[in-house]
DNA sequence: CAGAAACTTGCACGGAGTGTAAATATGCAC
DNA sequence: GTGCATATTTACACTCCGTGCAAGTTTCTG
């Protein structure tokens, strides 16, 4: 099992039976990606693979890079609820960074770290991939807006909300892109390390406001 | 003619067929999205519309979303021409800013705001959006890179890179948001206005490190 | 004008995605 | 457990997408 999921589960066989051939699905369609590479199998590979027709597959999931795009979601909204746990009164710059840190562990960042790098050639996967992170944009909005709506209660600034979001998950994404390029699939101590180096150096960029004069960066490696 | 294409025009009898027909398909599909809705017509209602054969429309574009893409390509190439007419010593963020504001003029910004209303609901079209802003923070890194390679001489950090491209990207599609949230697809002159104070102001944020106290916004409207 | 190169077109084919209706599995009341 | 309502899977058929190919047409070049 690559990466447990966070659902309560609602132990009723109906669910049950569901949330197995999800999976199925899923851990098919990332078997027949590292064997057969981006763009080289089919939905109905897929569906033979997970044992299931391909017009079930379809009631699961639209597409192929759906499908795997799920890891992506698992990995976000992981990162979301690490998020939403930070206290209220906390800046959101340091609530973010924080969340981050956490998910800098081999458990949770391998999947995503195997995922990345396949989909790095392929066009459509990026697309998916670009998705899910906009997906995760809009669900960060949604939790800064109902913490200010908490703590300051007047009118709150909608350009704020999503620069501010926007801003952290493309640097939460950049910090990831130059990890990738440096690192690879590499998922050593001292890589996750790095990883999680960067991802504060990355929040503290943001919240320097990118002091012009640069290189104010504490990883010198 | 909605938008003007930038190209140089190397006027060779083959190059200006190719900008014809180029230019027929993404009228073509423009009107047919705002007469028949997103997703309610076909590869080949395009070809017919532009009077050409289904293949060819695929010579061209990959896909309905892509030939309707090239309008944002066209808005962000425009920005990403502006920012590299600034001078190399200015700040970055002050460039981004001058690029932005210099394209809320109604001629540039229409094109651009009648597809991103049409494209709010239609998924499809988002990924394809979605992927022209990517694709311009991966141009805007590139600028930047060469930028500082001329004045600072040394090696450069490519997190700081990324992430204040995909910062600046994100702000300014933050603003984009707020606007058309705001006025819709409004084009008078105070709307215009509108959207200039907005980027200037997601660039201030951005600037300023998105000062936790929040509300510094100059725009009390 | 003739030959080369670029571009268009029709055709055919495999694959994606969806509606539908029949078959199968599960939940629930008794 | 039996029987029925509901949910899920499956096969089938259909439209549309995207591409390779080979023949036709236009444009360029000498």
């Amino acid at each position: 099992m690559p990466h447990p999921q966070t659902t309560p589960a609602p132990t009723s066989r109906r669910e049950l039976n569901k949330a197995a051939t999800r999976q199925a699905i899923t851990d098919a369609s990332l078997q027949l990606l590292r064997s057969k590479g981006p763009g080289n199998f089919t939905v109905e590979d897929i569906a033979d693979a997970a044992g299931i027709s391909r017009r079930t597959f379809f009631n699961y999931f639209s597409s192929t890079e759906a499908a795997l795009a799920s890891v992506t979601h698992g990995f976000l909204d992981n990162a979301l609820a690490q998020f939403r746990l930070r206290p209220a009164d906390e800046p959101i710059l340091e609530s973010a960074r924080a969340a981050l840190i956490q998910l800098a562990d081999p458990m949770t960042v391998a999947p995503m770290a195997e995922l990345y790098s396949l989909a790095q050639s392929n066009p459509q996967l990026n697309r998916s991939e670009l998705e899910a992170w906009d997906h995760c944009t809009a669900e960060i909005i949604d939790a800064a807006r109902e913490r200010f709506a908490r703590t300051a209660g007047g009118e709150l600034d909608e350009l704020y909300l999503r620069a501010l979001a926007g801003s952290i998950i493309s640097c939460g994404k950049a910090a990831m892109d130059v990890w990738f390029a440096r690192c690879g699939a590499d998922l050593s101590a001292a890589s996750l390390s790095t990883l999680r180096q960067l991802l504060i150096d990355a929040m503290g960029l943001l919240g320097s406001g990118f002091m012009p004069t640069a290189t104010l960066s504490t990883d010198r490696h």
